[in-house]
DNA sequence: ACAGAAATATTGACAGTGTCAAGATGGCGA
DNA sequence: TCGCCATCTTGACACTGTCAATATTTCTGT
């Protein structure tokens, strides 16, 4: 009977309770307005509590992060899951991938910036199993031969393609839906 | 007696200053020391004054990042240049491309960022001259044809495989510089 | 069962930030 | 020459993250 996840203290879960706020304030406000403090206030705590749970500003943005690849995660899934051929589900993923980042843009920005402490093991967790997500579709699509050259390539343009997207760097004349599916044939 | 700094009460050319000395702290000291009250100090004038030029201070990131985009266009003009074949000079970009996105990865990420201003006339005029120089490429190497599209494919290979590498979203496994190889071989 | 230890939260402080408002300064045209 | 006015300074305000000291609650050993 040694030690359990701090489930039964002051406020219960602060620390989960954290994280759900940033992350409701980083879809609905914005990254500018993550902030330790208004987490602290939605979380109904004072402005120096979640120093306990996070001892840094950044640590609860990694958090925050690593639950966005865990929806990430599973929106690629179920991209997937609509189709039988092994290169369809990775088209498919392709277009999941894109449609995730525009829904959650400041999540799909934190979740792939580099403001955020490479040490968290949550979060370095979630980034390989995205990773091995990628890596297992394209292998099963093109076969084993240079799996990992291939993966890179695929995730730089569907990356690429997002961030320029979310980011209003695309010609407006652009036709963004146009765009996505000669990028997803391209995989 | 040295206690006399020439009584600039009028700076000059504060404008400039306030940008270069911004770009130098971003290139020196990153993102997270890019402030206006350093960018003041660094020009040697109260922490106020930035106000008269750069009504915010995402107005002054803006421009920063527009003289960002001027190197970024010279750079990828340099490398093209050492090529002949017009498809050539195009992987040649892309090479050139990635090469500045690591050697100066905060200037690339503000510029490629969207916390400045989108109506900044300068960064506009930038950033359009960016992507007229990618479709010029493209036109060259590849003819008229769809050349937008073929465009925004190459421009969302290269810049997701910048950022992947910058922000260390990729394996530690990957030989990067085989990767890049294998991505320009691409376009 | 109960006192002490440990974990959790609060309060208050500090340095740093962007922005605003008022005043000081000095270049430049009438 | 004189006065305008863009420019710069000073000072203030409301924020921020982080730290230290204190208070409060839960856990644990006996």
């Amino acid at each position: 009977m040694k030690k359990k996840p701090p489930k039964n203290y002051h406020h219960g879960d602060l620390r989960g309770a954290l994280i759900k706020a940033g992350r409701e304030i980083l879809e609905k406000d914005g990254a500018a307005a993550l902030t330790l403090r208004a987490c602290a206030r939605k979380a109904g705590v004072s402005h120096a509590a979640p120093q306990h749970h996070f001892p840094t500003a950044a640590d609860l943005l990694a958090e925050i992060a690593a639950t966005g690849y865990e929806d990430f995660h599973q929106a690629l899934d179920d991209g997937a899951a609509k189709e039988e051929a092994a290169a369809a589900k990775l088209q498919a993923m392709g277009r999941s991938y894109v449609t995730f980042a525009k829904a959650h843009p400041a999540v799909y920005k934190l979740m792939f910036g580099a403001e955020t402490p490479p040490k968290s093991e949550h979060l370095q967790h979630a980034m390989s199993a995205a990773w091995n997500q990628l890596t297992s579709a394209v292998t099963a699509a093109y076969g084993p031969d240079e799996a990992q050259l291939r993966a890179v390539s695929t995730w730089s343009l569907v990356h690429g393609f997002a961030m320029l997207a979310i980011n209003h760097r695309l010609p407006p004349s652009l036709d963004q839906a146009r765009a996505l599916e000669t990028i997803t044939s391209r995989l």
